[in-house]
DNA sequence: ATAACTCTTTCACTTAAGTTAAGAAATGAT
DNA sequence: ATCATTTCTTAACTTAAGTGAAAGAGTTAT
């Protein structure tokens, strides 16, 4: 399981086998049900997770309306904003399946941080890289139509059309459920012709 | 004006004046007109930039047209996507107005974050504390309509309405600027009662 | 197995954004 | 200062998303 998180990491910096038990005595690994939920609005937390295996989802709350901001699967890391910020979050984070993940404390990073500080240097380029990435999100989900945004998702991320309930799918894509399933039957009857 | 600059790092760590001296020795203060052009699409570049005065404007062309993803005013520091990428950029970077900014090389960067590992740490913090900053930006802009997006941008950053043409904001907003246009008249027209 | 719930789809209606076109205002160049 | 070009606004029309309501599917619990 754990070869899943050093292939990840070999992508950014070679670890010696020293680096590897590092991480590995600090018992990051947890399984957990599908349901479960890691992050409450309002709380206070240090905690960041990493996907081995299955789904989490964030979201949040307004107007007694779910909104799903972001969904991570195999291989995807997340650190809440609330963490980043030291304030408590306005986020919900939860286990849409049963999921593998690690999970560690910024307390525990900023130690590693200091003591291999080639961990600085894994944090950083994650940091930098998703940033990145995020921007071309943003901005493909600002100069496109709903329509396009699903095409786009269909294209990119094929699996979470399957794997998420229609309702957090649509919220994730800016929209109404009912505007998503209206969506998804006009693209069906354009296919036709 | 590097005191701009100092000013910013040190809400983040705390520089001896060896490592202020360092920095210096970079040369990376610029001046340039507005208009200018920093990054094309298909160039490749290692640069980062850092406005301590002025306004750069990110954007890219497709179908012939302009898409403006963000501006960056004071204090604010951007890397293109094609820098952490490595690959030729999709963006344009241009200068909206008279601008004084540092332009910093990510091998320079390397070679400074080698020597002084402060330094890695605060681009780390940086990445880190943007990502949050733009997911919750990008939440914010899911799950509101284009005119709550405007009526938010002008609680937020109300210089930008102020000194940005209507075309690059209506862009910026995920709109036609006919649409934007429409918007305002409507806002005024509600707020007269 | 069935009842209770939740999720998804469909419909009719309202509202606002995209589109095309034309006129008004602002900007820049000579 | 004038003219030309670009930018911004207004309008009429088309298209699609939001809303509220209700029916059909799918789940879960008892």
């Amino acid at each position: 399981m754990q070869d899943i998180l050093f292939d990840f990491i070999s992508k950014y910096v070679t670890l010696t086998e020293d680096e590897k038990n590092a991480i590995l005595s600090l018992n990051i690994f947890h399984s957990v049900k599908k349901g479960t939920i890691l992050l409450k609005e309002g709380q206070k937390s240090k905690e960041s997770y990493f996907v081995l295996k299955g789904c989490i989802r964030a979201y949040y709350i307004s107007d007694g309306e779910e909104k799903t901001t972001s969904f991570y699967t195999e291989m995807e890391g997340f650190t809440p904003p609330c963490v980043v910020s030291k304030t408590p979050s306005e986020y919900y984070v939860s286990c849409i399946e049963d999921t593998i993940l690690t999970i560690s404390n910024s307390d525990m990073e900023a130690e590693v941080n200091s003591k291999f500080p080639k961990f600085e240097t894994i944090c950083r380029l994650m940091a930098e890289e998703l940033l990145a990435k995020q921007r071309i999100d943003f901005d493909a989900f600002k100069t496109s139509s709903p329509e396009q945004r699903y095409l786009n998702l269909l294209q990119k991320r094929p699996d979470l059309i399957q794997r998420v309930p229609q309702q957090q799918l649509a919220s994730y894509l800016g929209i109404t459920p009912q505007s998503l399933s209206r969506l998804r039957a006009r693209i069906i009857e354009k296919s036709k012709g």
